[in-house]
DNA sequence: TCCTCCCGCCAAGCA
DNA sequence: TGCTTGGCGGGAGGA
């Protein structure tokens, strides 16, 4: 039992003294002399003022430097005290400077090595911590939290830890990384700052309701502290205090540079985001100086750690203080290397060397064996989100169908890792795929140029496009994010523009693109990346900087398994893919900008076994899914997806994170919606199934501010005229929570009517028609080149494909310096 | 004046 | 019951 030293020269940055040597269940041995030009150690000082105040001080000292009782310095100070004026004395007290935990912190860590070697534990006596760095308790348990937050030190017993050094680091900012997506920290972040720049121009509309609906319930977000295997977690205190301890901030605190771009974040925004999950209602002062305070501390540790760097952030409302990540760049699924690079000289434990998947599910899912892992609050979002859709959808009179509860069945709530989630899909999908080829097989042909091609490497589902959608939309793929619990799933299109930029991944979902979707089509130059499979979610959330190991993680060996359900599901996994080579460009493109405004989309609910053959689907009912492939073959979302220059591609937003968009559009539009003539389409729309699709079409509108809450709209808007009240076509309802590009031009697109209770809903991006207006307008939200009073410009069907509506957002730019201090 | 954050009270919870 | 742990906020140093 020893608290080892610090191996590596890192030391020499710290300005401290060293202990050269420790020596088991005893004090290290002071030097006989302590460098009097030491100005970091208080008590050097002390030392320093005590000789020279007076020789029986002086003589004092040196026998107190045999003995080294601390009870001594406390005696030293009093006589000090005695000796001098109480204005000296407080001058000869260290600065509040020396006294800082970041330099405690310096000390701290000066005495461990950064790479202790696994097989030889080193243990951390607090006693022996404090009366070493002469310092409070209090203090070291500030640092040993944080630490302990990042996995560098575990709490073993009372007063006794193990230091794990660096080598979890890696791990465990990839795991913050992980969660801090699944919290959809990038929103809060933009929401954030999108109110804070409405409130410059509004300064009495406080909006918390907005604010706290966007943050969810205090109770649902309440958050668990994010373990690694094999690092086990022993707070003193596990259930009282655990979810406001210092460690879990920290955590928090770095998950918000680990999924910001860039990777700065501001004392403000990272305490209003905690206090947003803390406690909405109490947005009060006071309690947003606490949590900078304690943000003040966190830094601290973390500017010790050289993880973040202090810098200021000039905006218009002024210099804010900020942090600057200056830690490892972290990607996914790529520890393996870098625990090899980091530790030559002594490699971590086996039990280390785990993919990220792997952390990221048994941080999030509770392990049935050992209950080492804490449930994530982000599951509890993802029920509670379920529960109130579902509650939303089917208390309304025509609720959609609920699929049998014997089709989930089989299907594991909640799996406990998302590796789990390839076989159940294609458990489910065995005996599906079969029909749905055919069913394919059937829309295709009903198509005048769609031509399936069976043959395995071509995505035969992927890369037909239907009959009525034109070639051009190839790229176009929904993404249907089943919930097995509501029994209602949901389908999400974006811009693969803007849609890189919120691949948060759920596990809680599997990504699954229509295998029979013929509104879905791959380019053929896209054919060789849709033949490449992985599992690995982390390959959708690669950074816009880290292209190249991007590219080095998709040369991982495809799985061979040809079954067609097989198939399906590498279609499933290879559209995040595809959507990277997009993403790469785009990202190139909006590197500049300086902050980055994230697209948001929509999510569908969608129904099942709803529309189309019935006795098709009874026959398809053991899988949820294949309702799914029913709903959008059947559906006339197949006919009446535009995009003709657009190429839409999945993203992988968790269905809690609703995030409708501010938009203004006119009702008009909406009523003037296309008559949709395909003959997918009219053997839906004369299907005899119920039409559920008026409460989730009026779900929608509502959610997207397009009718007022009590306005109701008929179900099928498409061949009735929609009698949208007027006051709608004013009605600009702001979520706080746009994410899109700054300072660019979006076009929004809404496609109207969708059969059943299918919407879809695209961002595309458009070069600004009027660059110089755009500028103009650049101050507000939403506002439209017209001016502030006038209607976004509205092209209904202009361009002869179908689309029925369309607006224009234009986001704000916003100026942001950064100066490093 | 505001930023920064030390300091220590005191409560929760453990041994 | 004493001790450990750590949330919390007052208030002071520093820029």
């Amino acid at each position: 039992l020893k608290t080892p030293l610090k191996q590596a020269a890192t030391s020499q940055l710290v300005l401290t003294e060293r202990q050269p040597d420790c020596q088991p269940l005893t004090t290290p041995p002071k030097p006989k002399e302590t460098p009097p030009a030491d100005p970091w150690t208080p008590t050097s000082n002390l030392k320093m003022l005590i000789s020279a105040a007076s020789p029986e001080i002086r003589s004092r000292e040196q026998r107190r430097q045999l003995s080294d009782s601390s009870s001594e310095v406390l005696q030293t100070k009093h006589c000090l005290q005695e000796h001098l004026l109480g204005d000296e004395y407080e001058k000869s007290q260290p600065s509040r400077k020396e006294k800082s935990l970041g330099l405690l912190c310096h000390k701290f860590l000066a005495r461990y090595p950064d790479y202790p070697c696994p097989s030889q534990k080193s243990y951390i006596c607090l006693d022996e911590v404090t009366e070493e760095l002469h310092v409070e308790r209090r203090r070291i348990y500030d640092i040993v939290n944080v630490l302990e937050s990042l996995h560098m030190v575990s709490r073993l017993a009372r007063n006794r830890y193990v230091w794990h050094g660096r080598h979890n680091l890696p791990q465990t900012l990839q795991a913050l990384k992980k969660v801090g997506e699944e919290n959809k920290y990038i929103q809060q972040i933009q929401m954030i700052k999108k109110r804070e720049y409405e409130h410059e121009f509004d300064p009495d509309n406080e909006r918390n309701e907005e604010m706290a609906s966007s943050f969810g319930s205090s109770e649902q977000s309440e958050m668990s502290f994010v373990e690694l295997p094999g690092v086990e977690f022993r707070a003193a205190s596990v259930n009282g205090r655990k979810y406001k301890s210092l460690r879990v901030m920290s955590q928090k605190f770095v998950m918000l540079f680990l999924v910001s771009t860039p990777q700065i974040v501001s004392l403000e925004v990272a305490a209003k985001i905690l206090i947003g999950e803390d406690q909405l209602e109490d947005l009060d002062k006071s309690k947003f100086k606490t949590k900078i305070r304690r943000l003040y501390d966190i830094a601290n540790v973390l500017s010790s750690l050289k993880l973040i760097k202090k810098v200021h952030v000039t905006e218009e409302r002024g210099r804010k203080p900020a942090f600057k990540w200056t830690g490892p760049e972290v990607l996914p699924n790529t520890q393996d290397t870098k625990l090899e690079a980091t530790s030559t000289t002594c490699s971590p434990p086996i039990s280390e060397s785990i993919t990220s998947k792997e952390q990221c599910s048994k941080a999030l899912f509770p392990s049935k064996g050992k209950q080492n892992f804490t449930r994530h609050s982000s599951l509890i979002k993802l029920v509670k989100s379920i529960e109130n859709d579902r509650r939303k959808i089917q208390s309304a009179p025509t609720s959609p169908v609920k699929i049998s509860a014997s089709t989930y069945q089989s299907l594991p709530v909640f799996p406990n890792t998302i590796a789990q989630f390839p076989a159940i899909t294609k458990h489910q999908l065995e005996g599906q795929s079969k029909t749905a080829e055919e069913r394919q097989m059937k829309c295709a042909l009903s198509s005048p140029e769609a031509v399936p091609k069976p043959e395995p490497s071509q995505q035969p589902a992927l890369s037909q496009p239907l009959g009525v959608c034109p070639a051009s939309h190839s790229s176009v793929s929904p993404v249907i994010l089943p919930h097995p619990q509501s029994g209602v799933s949901y389908a999400i299109y974006l811009h693969p523009s803007q849609a890189h930029t919120v691949t948060t991944y759920s596990p809680g979902f599997m990504l699954q693109p229509l295998p029979c979707a013929n509104v879905t089509g791959i380019k053929s130059n896209n054919s060789k990346v849709l033949n490449k499979i992985t599992t690995e979610e982390g390959d959708s959330q690669r950074g816009p900087d880290e292209p190249a190991k991007s590219l080095a993680a998709e040369e991982r060996p495809e799985i061979k398994s040809e079954t067609s359900s097989q198939r399906c599901l590498k279609r499933s996994q290879a559209l995040p893919e595809n959507s990277l080579i997009k993403r790469r460009k785009s990202d190139e493109e909006s590197l500049d900008t300086y902050l980055t405004f994230f697209p948001s989309g929509y999510l569908i609910p969608l129904t099942h076994c709803t529309h189309g053959n019935k006795a098709e689907c009874s026959t398809k009912e053991k899988a949820g899914v294949c309702s799914l492939q029913h709903t959008a073959y059947s559906s006339p979302i197949t006919g009446v997806i535009p995009m003709p220059a657009s190429e839409l591609k999945p993203v992988n937003i968790p269905a809690f994170h609703i995030t409708p968009l501010n938009i203004m559009l006119s009702a008009n539009s909406i009523a003037a919606a296309p008559v949709l003539s395909n003959s997918c389409l009219n053997s839906s729309s004369t299907s005899s199934a119920p039409n559920p699709s008026s409460s989730a079409l009026n779900f929608m509108l509502q959610h997207i501010g397009l009718i007022p809450a009590g306005v109701q709209v008929p179900a099928n808007p498409v061949l009735q005229h929609m009698p949208v009240s007027s006051q709608s076509e004013s009605i600009s309802y702001s979520s706080g929570s746009t994410n899109m590009q700054e300072g660019k031009v979006i076009e929004v697109t809404f496609y109207f009517p969708i059969n059943e209770s299918n919407f879809l809903f695209s961002l595309q991006p458009s070069a600004p028609k009027e660059p110089q207006e755009s500028q103009a307008v650049t101050e507000n939200f939403f506002r439209t080149p017209g001016g502030p009073n006038t209607e976004p410009s509205l092209s209904a069907n202009s361009d002869g494909t179908q689309r029925t509506s369309q607006g224009t957002l234009y986001i704000p730019q916003r100026k942001l310096e950064v100066s490093e201090d």
